[in-house]
DNA sequence: CGCCTTGTACCTAGGTACAAGGCGGTGCCCTAGT
């Protein structure tokens, strides 16, 4: 039995264990479900949105169970921050990640061996270690909770595909499969539940409707005529704001032309170093910067109570991640605004990401072809081979810069080729060097399918910034939910953002 | 796709004007070499 030492009825009842370990008075809605439902050993898919409340739906059964409780998280950095939670309400926890020394991840291992570890942190790539694998041959795993589940649809089709493999680790473990995330649209939940395998999984999605959030979508001109619009809103909003722009170096032009007006601000990016990061990260958490200017690389895991305004300077590429990022306006409950600026061309910018990862079916059929026909008699060619390399390195007429390299990578993800000396698992190492293997199939509807997918998420952005109708109305129909049209708290509604609240 | 930097022509030496082309987001892993 977990980290207790005690026994008898009381402690396998969630609401008692809730009540001794985390001194709350009850469940939240949605949480006891849940938690019952992995503690009878069914599969669990929970979409509970605004932070609190979802490490208690495995913190709990990790207190009831007798084997470990093994937890996927997506970032090394909240690691030590969900094992010291964890560790505040009685679980032996820890996290494994290639921040750690290796006597301190053989420590770590030989306390789950032995049965002295409740919960574990891991990242979805280190499941695929050879050390990982090891190790779960030897321990017994009674429940596996996905955190932030929506990287599985998110991030693992292309930048992390580990994530489409932590479907395969059930094999190898005894209990139920915990997913949970913020925000997932109904297609995305249909691809957590296929891509883990859950077998008719309990289910339970809270509504995604915040009434303290206040929506507007204003007319952004150019880059000049936006940074007048944002130093007038942060001038006027004397709390914490989060301005999310769409590079690093518009990230840094708003940060230098905030700072020259005399704003406390900082700016929040990954080309920033981690001490950096680190460093920002708390002085906004601890109010010493009011304001946070930072690209999609800020604010998983921020869960800071009084952000009054969430600025975009112009749209994210899909609305999931929008109301992510806005959503972290107003966790206290307090009136926020999540305002963004769009211009009729700010599609251009998603449209190059998506023609980078997920090329045009006829550019990657152009280069299988260069491929097979550089192959020799064994099926090998090499990626430094000049008939590829006039692939590669200058760039075809026609193509965008970075799409070839993409396309070598969504052609590995389609099985049309592998790289030699990658390992038998598929697994990527991101460098179009070395040896590649051009193999016969090609999954050309999987490649076409996968970028339809990205396409509709655009034009979903661009609907939501031209809609007619109420705002909130259109954001929660995105998530599944059927709405009024009468918010009374968007722009489309009659409220102004440049006079209210 | 548009912004922004770099390069070139201009015609006389340091600016201007315009063309070409690079660039753009998110993280884990572990190994070799400071």
């Amino acid at each position: 039995m977990g980290a207790s030492t005690s026994t008898g009825a009381e402690e396998r009842d969630p609401v008692a264990v809730l009540r001794r370990a985390f001194g709350y008075p009850g469940f939240r809605p949605g949480q006891e479900e849940l938690v019952r439902a992995v503690l009878s050993g069914r599969d669990a898919l929970g979409v509970l949105p605004t932070g609190g409340g979802k490490s208690v739906c495995y913190q709990v059964p990790a207190l009831i169970v007798d084997g470990l409780t093994l937890v996927v998280t997506p970032l090394i950095s909240l690691m030590e921050d969900q094992v010291g939670r964890a560790r505040t309400v009685g679980l032996r926890a820890d996290f494994l990640s290639a921040t750690r020394s290796v006597g301190e991840r053989r420590a770590v291992a030989a306390r789950a061996e032995s049965s002295a570890l409740d919960l574990l942190f891991v990242s979805p790539e280190r499941l695929e270690t050879d050390a990982f694998r090891a190790l779960v041959d030897g321990v017994r795993i009674d429940l596996l909770a996905v955190d932030e589940a929506h990287c599985i649809s998110e991030w693992g089709h292309d930048f992390r595909p580990a994530y489409r493999r932590i479907g395969a680790l059930r094999r190898c473990i005894a209990g139920p499969t915990l997913a949970l995330t913020a925000s997932a649209t109904p297609p995305v939940r249909a691809d957590i539940r296929a891509s883990l395998g859950l077998a008719d999984p309990f289910e339970i999605v809270r509504s995604f409707d915040r009434s303290n959030l206040w929506w507007s979508v204003e007319r952004g001109g150019t880059l000049p005529e936006r940074l007048q619009r944002i130093h007038a809103l942060v001038r006027r909003e004397p709390g914490c704001s989060i301005v999310y722009a769409p590079t690093r170096r518009t990230v840094e032009r708003v940060r230098a032309s905030l700072a020259r007006a005399g704003v406390v601000c900082a700016a929040y990016h990954a080309g920033l170093g981690g001490d950096e990061r680190t460093r920002v990260q708390e002085r906004f958490l601890g109010g010493d910067v009011r304001v946070v200017v930072a690209t999609n690389a800020f604010g998983m895991g921020i869960d800071k109570p009084d952000v009054r305004l969430v600025v975009h300077l112009q749209l994210p590429t899909t609305l999931e991640a929008y109301y992510q990022e806005a959503g972290r306006a107003g966790r206290d409950g307090a009136p926020s605004r999540c305002i963004a600026l769009h211009g009729p061309h700010d599609g251009r910018l998603g449209r190059a990401f998506r023609d980078r990862t997920h090329p045009p079916l006829r550019r990657l059929r152009a280069l299988h072809r260069t491929l097979r026909a550089a192959a020799g008699e064994d099926g090998r060619v090499r990626v430094d081979d000049p008939r590829v390399v006039c692939r590669l390195g200058s760039v075809p007429r026609g193509w965008m810069r970075g799409e070839p390299e993409g396309a070598l990578a969504a052609l590995e993800r389609a099985g049309a080729l592998r790289r030699m000396g990658s390992g038998t698992d598929g697994r990527s190492h991101g460098s179009p060097e070395g040896d590649a293997v051009v193999v016969r199939r090609f999954d050309a509807d999987r490649v076409a399918r996968r970028r339809a997918v990205v396409t509709s998420k655009l034009r979903a952005v661009e609907r939501y910034a031209r809609v007619r109708g109420c705002r909130t109305a259109a954001l929660l129909r995105y998530f599944g939910e059927v709405a009024r049209q009468d918010c009374g708290r968007c722009d489309r509604c009659g409220w102004d953002s440049r006079v209210q609240p």
